[in-house]
Order: C-alpha cells, then sequence, then structure tokens
RNA sequence: GGGCGAUUAGCUCAGUUGGUUAGAGCGCUACGUUGACAUCGUAGAGGUCGGCGGUUCGACUCCGUCAUCGCCCACCA
C-alpha cells in the first residue's frame, strides 16, 4: 500500500464528479444482454420528461441503485433501466401554460403547430432530470435510455393497442366520463381527486303540473337542474303515492318532466325527491338509462353553459350559472331552504378544478379479463410487495375494477392508431402503420391515456413486440421500487400486460417507498414550496451523506418526516469514516506490504471479537437488505463502524500501534484493514462516491474498482466467547470511567484500581491488562481474592468483581451512599420478579428449560451482587 | 359507509418467528484540546411500550375492543 495521505477532512464535491466519470469511462453501467452471468434487472419509474429532481426521487432512485450496486458485485449482470415519460396531460398543461405566457391560445394552433411546440419544450427541459440522476450517483445503464414516446417505444404502445383491439377488449362507446374543463379532455377514474368541501344544499320547489301542490328536490349543483328530465321517488314512499305517473313543470325552464320512481331514492334522505339530471350525473345516468329519459347536456366542453339551457344563461361559467338559478329560484319563490352541507367533490388531478360528468364519445379498455392472472399472482405470492400490506389495496381495487376510459382530448401522446373512411365513417383501420392509401381516412385524433403506455414499460423499453436477446435477458425484472400512491395507475396495469403479452409476471419484488412529508406532517411538493432542492442538500451534505441520511430515516412502508438537520447523521457518519480511514492510515508505514494473514494467527481478544463483530454484520446487513429493510440494514453498519470499530477497536489499536511490538502492531493492523474494506464494500451501494475513492487509498494493488469489488462474505467464525469477554472487558472499562466522571477525575490524571475477584476473574483482567490500564487510565492495578478494600474509594461491581477506586478525599460519601441504594432497590425489585416466576410451578413445568435456567442464572448473579452492594455500602456507613 | 396504517424516552424512530434489567440518533446535563474525528470523546438523566379486556407459565410482541391521528377507496341527491 501507498497512497498520498487523506486529507484532514472529506471533500465531497472534489471527488464525486471524479468518479463518476470513472465508472461511465470503463462501461461499467453497461449490461451485457449476451452476458453467462444471471441478469438483475430494474426498470426506473420513468419520471416526467420535462420533471426535476425531487427529494422523493433521490429517496427512490437511491434505493434503486443500492438494489443495482449490490446485485453487480454480487457478480449479476446488473441492469438498471432508465428513462423518462411523455406524461401527456401533464406535459401538454406545462406547454399549454408555457404557450398563454407568450401570448399564443392553444386553439389558435393546428395540431402539428402545437406539437412542434412541444416538441421544442421537450428538447429544452427534457434530460435535465436525467443529468440530474447522474449527479445522484445512480448507476443506470444510460446506452438504453428510453423515452416513452420514441420510435420504438411508441410502436409498442401501439402495438399493444392493436393487439388488445382485436381480441375485443377495447371498445368505443358514448358514456358519461370525468371531464376536465381546464384539459378539455375525458380523465379515468384515478384521475380524480375526491376533496371534501364545504358547500350547501339548496331545496327547490318544483310544482306539479295541474295541481297547487309542488316536490321539494334537494341539491349540491343548483345549476343542473336545467338539465334535468325527471322527478325521482322510492317506489314504496308512501308520502308521494298519489304523484305517480304526474309531472313536474321544470322551473326556469318550463319543460314538463315526469315523477319517475326508482329503487335508487333513499327516502330517508332529505325529502326523498331526487331531482334527475341524466346528462351530468352518474346516478342520474343509470336512472335515465333505465326509464328512458332524455339526456340533455347543458354544458360546453369548458363547462360553461350551452344553448340547450335558457338563453338566459348560455354561455356563464358554471359558477355564475349556479349564483344565477338560486337568485332566480328564490326571485319566483321556489326555494324553499338553504343548508350549509359538506360534501366530497371530485377534482381533476391535473386541472385542479372540479370535474363535470360529460357526455362523449370515448375508447374503453375492458379489464375483467386482463385483471385476472395479475390478481392471481399477487395473491400466490409470485409476485411480493413489500411491505405486504399493500396487497389488499391492490386487491379491493382489481376486484372492484371498471372500464378503463384510454382516450384523451389531447395531442401531446400517442395518437389513437384508428382511422375512419372519409366516405363512410362507420368504415374503420385500425393498426400500427395506418391504412394504405391514407388519404381516403382520417385518423382518431384522440391521443391515450399515459398509463396506456406506460404500463409497457419493462417490455417496451426493449424491442417488444419483437423478440430479441435483451428482452428474454432482462425481462422479467427483478425489483420495481416506486411510490404506492401509483399502485392502481401503473403498478397494477404493468402486471396485466406482463402476463397478457408475455405470458409472465413484469417483476419479482415491488417495493413501495414511503411518502416524504415535513416536519408539520405536510407532503413535500413543489407547489407547497416546503421541497428542499436536493442540489442545495448536495452541496451543503455532500451527496452520499443525503444519499445515506435519507436511506436511515426511511422506515419501510411508513411515511417520512424529512428534515435538513437529519441529514447531518450522514455527514457526520461520513466524517467518522473519513477520519477512522485517516487515523489507521497514519499509523501503517508507507510501503507496508507485509500484510499479516489473520485468518491463520491466534489472535487476541479484541482483534478474535472485532473480526466476529464484522462477520455477524456481514450477515445482518445482507439480512435486512433482502427483506427490504434499508433503513436497519445501514444503521447495522453504521453501529459496527461507529460502535464496535471506532470506539473500541481503534482506541485498542492504538496500544498495539504504539507499542514496540512490531508484531501485534502489524496484526492490528491488518485486522483495521480488513474492517475498513469490507465497510467500504457494504456501504458502496448507499454511498458510492466516499467508498470508492478510500477504497483506493486501502484496497490491495492487484483489486479491482470497488464497484466492481466482490461483496463482502462472512467466512471469519463467529465467536460467542470472544463476544462475552470482550463485554465484560467493556463493562469493567465502562465502570471505571463511570466511577471518575462521578468524581470529577480529569483524563490527564491516572487512578489506581483495586479488583476484589475469583481467580479465574483475576487471569483474565491481568491478561488484558494493558487494556484496562490505558482505556481505564489506570494506573497500578491489584487483582485477586483478597485484595483489600481501599479507604475513600468509590466501587462498582462488575459480573461479581468488585472494582474500588482510591479517591482520597474527592468521595462524595452522600452521594455514593445514595446511587448504592437506588441500585439495591432495583436489584430488589428485579429478583422479587424472578422469584415470582420460579416459584410459579406453571412456569417451571411449561418454559423451556434454558429459559426457567437463564432465571435462575440471573437471579445468582443479582444476589450476589446485591450481597456485595450491600456489603460496600454498610462499610461506608 | 368500508378498508389500511400509526400510537414505544422531550423529538424522530428501531425492536425478525411472544422469554432483553425495552434500544438508537437528535435534544438535554456534567466533564473534556487524552498522538483520527468538536461533523468529536467520556459519563449521565429520561419510558407503568395509547386505554381496557383476553389468550399464555410469560405480551412492546398474539387476539378482541375503544380512543386519537393519518392515508386510501365508495354514486347518497
Amino acid at each position: 500500500m501507498s497512497t498520498p495521505t487523506l486529507e484532514k477532512a472529506y471533500n465531497p464535491a472534489s471527488v464525486e464528479d471524479k468518479w463518476y466519470s470513472h465508472w461511465t469511462e470503463k462501461n461499467y453501467f453497461h449490461a451485457d444482454a449476451h452476458s453467462k452471468k444471471d441478469p438483475y434487472t430494474i426498470v426506473i419509474p420513468p419520471p416526467n420528461v420535462t420533471g426535476m429532481l425531487t427529494v422523493g426521487h433521490v429517496l427512490n432512485n437511491t434505493i434503486q441503485d443500492i438494489l443495482i450496486r449490490k446485485s453487480r458485485m454480487e457478480g449479476k449482470e446488473a441492469c438498471w433501466i432508465p428513462g423518462t415519460d411523455h406524461a401527456s396531460i401533464a406535459t401538454e398543461a406545462k406547454v399549454v401554460a408555457m404557450l398563454k405566457e407568450k401570448g399564443i391560445k392553444k386553439s389558435d394552433l393546428s395540431r402539428e403547430e402545437f406539437l412542434e411546440h412541444a416538441w421544442e419544450w421537450k428538447e429544452k427541459y427534457g434530460g435535465i432530470i436525467i443529468r440530474q440522476l447522474k449527479k445522484l450517483g445512480c448507476s443506470c445503464d444510460w446506452d438504453r435510455e428510453r423515452f416513452t414516446m420514441d420510435d420504438g417505444y411508441t410502436r409498442a404502445v401501439l402495438s399493444a393497442f392493436v393487439k388488445l383491439y382485436e381480441k375485443g377488449f377495447i371498445y368505443k362507446g358514448y358514456r358519461l366520463v370525468n371531464w376536465c374543463p381546464v384539459s378539455k379532455s375525458a380523465i379515468s377514474d384515478e384521475e380524480v381527486i375526491h376533496q371534501e368541501v364545504n358547500g350547501h344544499l339548496w331545496h327547490f320547489r318544483y310544482p306539479i303540473t295541474d295541481s297547487d301542490e309542488y316536490l321539494v328536490v334537494a341539491t349540491t349543483r343548483p345549476e343542473t337542474m336545467l338539465g334535468d328530465t325527471a322527478v325521482a321517488i322510492h317506489p314504496e314512499d308512501e308520502r308521494y303515492q298519489h304523484l305517480f305517473g304526474k309531472t313536474v313543470a321544470l322551473p326556469l325552464v318550463g319543460r314538463e318532466i315526469p315523477i319517475i320512481t326508482d329503487d335508487y331514492v333513499d327516502p330517508e334522505f332529505g325529502t326523498g325527491c331526487v331531482k334527475v339530471t341524466p346528462a351530468h350525473d352518474p346516478n342520474d345516468f343509470a336512472m335515465g338509462e333505465r326509464h328512458k329519459l332524455e339526456f340533455i347536456n347543458i354544458i360546453n366542453d369548458d363547462a360553461s353553459l350551452n344553448s340547450n339551457a335558457p338563453e338566459k344563461y348560455v354561455g356563464m361559467t358554471r359558477e355564475d350559472a349556479r349564483k344565477a338559478v338560486v337568485a332566480d329560484l328564490e326571485a319566483e319563490g321556489l326555494l324553499d331552504k338553504t343548508e350549509d352541507y359538506v360534501n366530497k367533490v371530485g377534482y381533476s388531478e391535473r386541472g385542479h378544478v372540479p370535474i363535470e360528468f360529460y357526455m362523449s364519445e370515448q375508447w374503453f379498455m375492458k379489464m375483467d379479463e386482463l385483471v385476472k392472472p395479475a390478481l392471481a399472482a399477487v395473491n400466490g405470492g409470485k409476485i411480493k410487495f413489500h411491505p405486504e400490506h399493500w396487497t389488499k389495496t391492490y386487491n379491493h381495487w382489481m376486484e372492484n375494477i371498471k372500464d378503463w376510459c384510454i382516450s384523451r382530448q389531447l395531442w401531446w401522446g400517442h395518437q389513437i392508431p384508428v382511422w375512419y373512411h372519409n366516405d363512410d365513417n362507420s368504415k374503420i383501420h385500425v393498426s400500427v402503420e395506418g391504412p394504405e392509401d391514407p388519404e381516403n381516412w382520417t385518423q382518431d385524433p384522440d391521443a391515450l391515456d399515459t398509463w396506456a403506455s406506460s404500463w409497457l414499460w419493462p417490455m417496451g423499453v426493449h424491442a417488444w413486440p419483437e423478440e430479441d436477446a435483451n428482452l428474454s435477458k432482462f425481462y422479467p425484472t427483478d425489483a420495481l421500487v416506486t411510490g404506492p400512491d401509483i399502485i392502481f395507475f401503473w403498478v397494477a396495469r404493468m402486471i396485466m400486460t406482463g402476463y397478457e403479452f408475455m405470458d409472465d409476471l413484469p417483476f419479482k419484488d415491488v417495493y413501495f417507498t414511503s411518502i416524504l412529508r415535513d416536519e408539520t406532517g405536510r407532503k413535500l411538493s413543489k407547489s407547497l414550496g416546503n421541497s428542499p432542492d436536493p442540489f442545495d442538500l448536495f452541496d451543503e451534505y455532500g451527496t452520499d451523506a443525503v444519499r445515506f441520511g435519507i436511506m436511515l430515516m426511511a422506515p419501510q412502508g411508513l411515511d417520512v418526516l424529512f428534515s435538513k438537520d437529519r441529514l447531518e447523521i450522514g455527514r457526520n457518519f461520513m466524517n467518522k469514516l473519513w477520519n477512522a480511514c485517516r487515523f489507521v492510515q497514519m499509523n501503517i508505514p508507507e510501503n507496508w506490504e507485509d500484510e499479516v494473514d489473520i485468518d491463520s494467527q491466534k489472535l487476541d481478544l479484541p482483534e478474535t471479537w472485532i473480526l466476529g463483530r464484522l462477520a455477524k454484520t456481514i450477515d445482518d446487513f445482507n439480512r435486512q437488505l433482502d427483506r427490504f429493510h434499508f433503513n436497519e440494514a445501514v444503521k447495522v453498519l453504521y453501529e459496527f463502524t461507529w460502535n464496535d470499530f471506532c470506539d473500541w477497536y481503534v482506541e485498542i489499536a492504538k496500544t498495539r500501534f504504539f507499542d514496540d511490538n512490531e508484531n501485534d502492531a502489524n496484526i492490528a493492523r491488518s485486522v483495521a484493514l480488513k474492517c475498513i474494506r469490507t465497510v467500504l464494500a457494504l456501504l458502496h451501494p448507499y454511498s458510492p462516491f466516499i467508498t470508492e475513492e478510500l477504497w483506493h487509498h486501502f484496497k490491495k494493488e492487484d483489486a479491482k474498482d470497488l464497484i466492481i469489488a466482490p461483496w463482502p462474505e462472512s467466512e471469519t467464525t463467529k465467536s460467542d466467547t470472544a463476544e462475552k469477554d470482550m463485554a465484560t472487558l467493556q463493562e469493567v472499562i465502562t465502570s471505571i470511567r463511570s466511577i471518575r466522571s462521578r468524581m470529577n477525575v480529569p483524563p490527564s490524571k491516572f487512578s489506581d484500581l483495586t479488583v476484589r475477584c475469583n481467580g479465574e476473574q483475576s487471569l483474565f483482567l491481568l491478561e488484558h491488562l494493558d487494556l484496562l490500564k490505558s482505556l481505564g487510565r489506570i494506573q497500578d492495578a491489584k487483582l485477586g481474592d483478597s485484595v483489600e478494600k481501599p479507604s475513600q474509594s468509590a466501587t462498582a461491581v462488575v459480573q461479581g468483581m468488585e472494582l474500588y477506586i482510591p479517591l482520597g478525599g474527592l468521595v462524595d460519601l452522600d452521594q455514593e451512599k445514595g446511587r448504592m441504594e437506588k441500585r439495591i432497590v432495583e436489584i430488589n425489585r428485579l429478583i422479587t420478579g424472578i422469584n415470582g416466576k420460579l416459584s410459579n410451578e406453571n412456569f417451571i413445568n411449561r418454559a423451556p428449560e434454558q429459559v426457567v435456567e437463564k432465571e435462575r442464572s440471573n437471579l445468582s448473579k443479582l444476589s450476589e451482587e446485591l450481597e456485595k452492594v450491600t456489603a460496600n455500602l454498610e462499610m461506608l456507613q
């Protein structure tokens, strides 16, 4: 080993770009379809092509990078396929907004002109997030980057449409759909967000024709009454029996509409009379079909009133129309009353305004067949969700699934591959390539729902529908890492296409990431302004520290309260690791090459112990990663590095380094090196930059770059004896420190120590006397069963050993007495508890032998301690 | 109206198949320039594991129930 000395502090900026370039130049990220290695594949959840990196992306992509980097080190053909999504409705909204700022209205543009602007926008802002992912350190195979509107991917999307159409799964229908008046497009049920809104319930009087009577109906949407075509009551509602078959005169409109009876009506609610607006409410739509009512659409695509409404209201916004209708009814004396009312209103996910139910002709996907294998795969355990409870949400949705409206009245996206003959509109052509005589045909103007393209992602990133080496090597993928908010939009639908088109699952494990919230529990979002820019965080803490910190604070399946100061843990840890390495390096002579083969040596306790702890750390770390507990895995590593290695072993190694015994020093160097190399390897997936940098200071001359170094195996035998002995030693040392701290002995001053203990213990302590002295700051030590307790000393009892530290006049007798009395109370409490158990015959008979034995052994230890503490207390009296 | 999740130290959270003297980090207190690290060290204070029942020899852990908070789903005008 010979490397330049490490700087005093780690400087992330100086190494991050350097190593990323190095990895790229060496082509380490590239996955070979013809490799003999087993594949390990992840497809990235493609971010919006014009999106920017958020803290949520940092979490999500770090997890994927961890899985990929680990599998690469394990010798798999690791393939992480990146890409971006055209995000039809979201991007189109952004482009429309951008054009509006320039004073251009979408409606003034042709489709071609609009798309030119959209592509221009995509060229300008697309790819930013890809560059940002590189800064994050993501080891994606950039040669495989895909965009959902690439030619190849588009072919896949259209092929899927054609195949499903030919199977009869896709049909066109004139239906009531969710309509976004901002996008002026249909949207799917999943794109409707229900929110509670404080509104009113208005009660209107509808006069019965040829009668003085009237019915009172209640509504939260008065303006829709202009489209009413019936009033419904429950068939068994006695209050209204005499009105069956009659009609009412619809106020403001004058239309005569029937009174119908329908089971849908709840006689208990309100007055038991419901106004029926078949063209603007799903329930009313159903009633309209049952009773063959008239469907009167009274709104335009922007939700303003159309000419089917009385002239006065035509052109009004729905909000104005509402006010006007209420005012006019009130003026006519037909407003019965107005109540405050909280109801759920459906909002457009992208348009952020209430949706309308709107009659229009749309394309739908039949879901009932697609759902079957997808349900079976998850319930049969072929696809595993982490955490598992999301399967319930998944099942519930799948079991109640409705046909999916896949057409959008948008331009940015995949235009539906259906052509209508110019002479005969009912003649249609459906294909990927289009008709041979395009001049005679007109293509359907609608675009497909974004999710009807991204649901093909795991296969569409390859040549599908063509078979090729990539598809067969890298499909199915191994893990999917995504947010639970798109379980319906995306996860469920990919499973459907997987089985439909590949007859196989798309991924084996789905890891649902946490939702990030701020300290007050609000979701981190750009619009709320509570989402920090990851790049500020990278600058402040270092990219590795941000990755590490965020992984440490993200429990599986729970929301994460994100706060910047928790990233300090990451930064501090990087500093700790750096300095531990620096210290070890400082104590390895230049050109030191005679590394000791520690496996064949008889090692002292601290060496045996730390190597055992290291082996256990590898095991625990792997186990936690295998079950996708990323936070717990990294915590295991953190604790080993900080608590075991730095706090204890490095301190112990100092005595080796500074002693004369060169052999001991060399063993300590080799042991420390082994620990460091292993920690760097394990940590690499979480914090790739700093580990690669340090690796090059500590690796063996001929070792490869860390990114492709072999994953550590826990070959060292763990020793229970060493674990136990070391614990004893640590307890003794801690007790000594505790006494000294209690008595305010400055670290610079050494103490004398007397230990009353049996012969075996005495030998044990003697063997490790050097450590005891240096770590406990002890000058002279007297050990044995016949040593006398020095006067004016403070005491501690450790596993039957009585420790005495003489303190001259420093001892505060009252304080010491108080401490001992407190301990005696505690011991008595424990002893009482154990006696309770041991005197219970059921416990003796039914509990396993070792549990009973453990209680007995605890009892004897505690009794011994009680005896000794009591004796020491008496001596103080 | 259904479903899911959470409730453990002041704060944020660990706690694998029921048996620990219930842990960590931050914060707090005291001391500290001890041959890497003050982004640090040493020692310490702090919890009847949300309430009530139950199963069990034994429950933070399993079951029931209630409470509070948070999400998701649902056509009640």
